[in-house]
DNA sequence: TATTGTTATACTCTATAACTATA
DNA sequence: TATAGTTATAGAGTATAACAATA
């Protein structure tokens, strides 16, 4: 059988999830940097700070893919009314549409995969993967 | 409990194995994507067509990747001797050693995580993957 | 004709360092 | 002083289209 360990699976995992999510990007004509941007913003306007921590990326990277994603009119800037000197990034009608078609074409192609187990299976999958996430870093789930 | 779903917990997964990488390509002074290009060579040479394919890139997107790779000294192009029209890239010395160090460190850091699951659901965890990518494409697992 | 790979070009993505404005 | 975000700059990553050489 196939052996190719805990750690090699994972790694091949993450690589299909996102072979399936730039693939689901490019149909909606967006980079999955830009797509991934707006599905962490579906669920309300989020501060540069928490999405740099959120994608990873420096603060001026997050700059320039916010400035492309606005341009392009996929979100816009709003003010922080407590703070003056931060904004919040908000979802544009296009930006919501388009954040919505790739969530669920994502979720739609892996809950496709997900076919192949036995419903019991496809839970046990799902919570050990939620109990790794949360022993890594529990914002990981919450969300 | 939480109730993230099963394709949302995939994409998270993928996530974390994603950021994990990245960090450890950045410690080896490596881009992420030069990274798994020597992680893809280090059971010996491949030729460019089935790289791109491995890697979801375009061809051209490929030659640019392996000409920094080889002009840091990490890959070399070595002819075709059956076919003079293509050439399989290969590991240096120095690309062995980042390859193996990098992959490595990335398999620790999740053997790691993956202690946090009782053995069995660890490996009910990787049988399930397995099954998973089986379905998806044969060729995920093999290799 | 089809395939392998490169070149030319134009963007996008990303980090570092220096900066402005507010807290 | 510290934090939120931008600007300037440089390099890396990527795709499209056109191309050369070989199959």
């Amino acid at each position: 059988m196939e052996d190719i360990g805990f750690a090699t699976a994972l790694v091949r995992l993450s690589h299909f999830v996102q072979h399936t999510f730039s693939d689901v990007s490019r149909e909606h004509e967006l980079t999955p940097q830009q797509a991934q941007l707006l599905c962490l913003l579906i669920d309300g306007p989020v501060g540069m700070s928490e999405l740099g921590r959120a994608l990873h990326l420096e603060k001026s990277s997050l700059t320039g893919l916010t400035d492309r994603a606005q341009r392009r009119g996929l979100v816009a800037r709003v003010p922080d009314e407590n703070d003056r000197r931060a904004c919040r990034i908000a979802l544009t009608d296009e930006g919501v549409r388009l954040a919505w078609a790739v969530h669920e074409k994502v979720v739609a192609a892996l809950e496709n995969l997900g076919g192949e187990l036995k419903p019991e299976a496809r839970a046990d999958l799902t919570a050990s993967v939620v109990r790794l996430l949360m022993s890594a870093d529990p914002a990981l789930v919450r969300r």
